[in-house]
DNA sequence: TCCTACCCTTGATCTATATCAATCAAATTT
DNA sequence: AAATTTGATTGATATAGATCAAGGGTAGGA
């Protein structure tokens, strides 16, 4: 159940073993089904997870009832609202399960005590923030200089799989366009080959 | 030339008197002029700065020469080329100076030997770039969820300040539209009241 | 096995915003 | 103070992408 994330983890710290058995003393390890929610607009974030297996994602309803999803989260993932789970006021994102799923959850006292206990964690949240972070302005620097199609064919170039199992009106979502205009875009891409 | 970067960490974490003063030899301070660049697109960022005094902006500029803002740093604002500072590659971001400026530096090898030397500090640069997270989610939901007129609105809304001292022009593209969308939409508004 | 979601596609039309172009005003340089 | 650059405004026109509407395929639940 948690050799995603120690993977993830060694990637940017080196932990000892008593350490690794440790850590694993934090976390609620929880199954999802699709479809179910893990989060909802209004409610406190109580849980940050990251994703062992399956999919979820994060998005945000509009007055008119449009999604705009913020973020999806595969293996080896992070998902959560940081701002309701750092504060503690109400979450302005739903989160659900786009494919049965396993978590692993911690919760902001707990997390702190983690903090505490292996000290050298601080720094791969550090990281694994900052690390977001330059995903994001990425992301910005993208959407603000970019039309459609180069936006689209820039996120199957990055994220090949996540094209194949997320809804194409998902990603149509996600890269800030309708999914008629997605559809479009991928005619046009098969006609030039 | 350090009280604005000792209150802004005092706000996350607390320091001891003698860790303020270790604090104060990781960085250089240093003067800008107006128009100077602190870093250009395609060289390494060797240094990430804390403004102290002034104003500063990180843009990217496409392949038909338009400008788009990532950001803008003044009083008690971080900036620098993230990805380039952290892995030693090219920055794809320009950052110049709008209002002469006072800043402190620091290499990532000095901020290795600070966050050892100060362990605290882990923390307070874990906060910053979770809150910067934060705010960079924000602006990408603001992105796609919300016209130009919106946009406009919730940011003078969020800093009022920045509104009366970046140009125009400098706002729109930060807002990712054109300076004659805005200044359509300003127009609107006053008639409206 | 049928049925009902759900999802994708396609066409017709509409609209927010971009682009192009010309002034005008203000600030900076000489 | 004149000259030059820089920024804001306004109008006319163009366009990427949204919206509205309909039809068809496919998978999962009963």
């Amino acid at each position: 159940m948690f050799e995603v994330l120690f993977e993830h983890i060694s990637k940017k710290i080196s932990l000892q073993e008593t350490e690794m058995e440790r850590l694993k003393t934090f976390f609620i390890p929880k199954k999802y089904r699709k479809k179910q929610y893990m989060l909802q607009q209004g409610d406190v974030c109580k849980y940050i997870a990251f994703v062992e297996k399956g999919m979820l994602r994060s998005y945000q309803v509009d007055d008119k009832g449009s999604e705009h999803i913020i973020q999806f989260a595969s293996e080896g993932w992070w998902i959560g609202d940081n701002y309701s789970f750092l504060t503690g006021l109400p979450a302005s994102y739903d989160i659900d399960i786009l494919e049965d799923a396993e978590v692993l959850l911690i919760t902001q006292p707990r997390m702190e005590e983690m903090l505490q206990a292996i000290p050298s964690m601080e720094r791969y949240m550090r990281l694994l923030m900052q690390h977001s972070l330059i995903s994001m302005q990425r992301r910005i620097a993208c959407t603000l200089s970019t039309q459609a199609e180069e936006r689209y064919l820039g996120f199957i170039a990055e994220h090949p799989n996540l094209g194949q199992r997320v809804p194409q009106h998902m990603l149509a979502s996600f890269l800030g366009m309708t999914p008629e205009t997605l559809s479009r875009i991928r005619k046009q891409l098969l006609k030039k080959g």
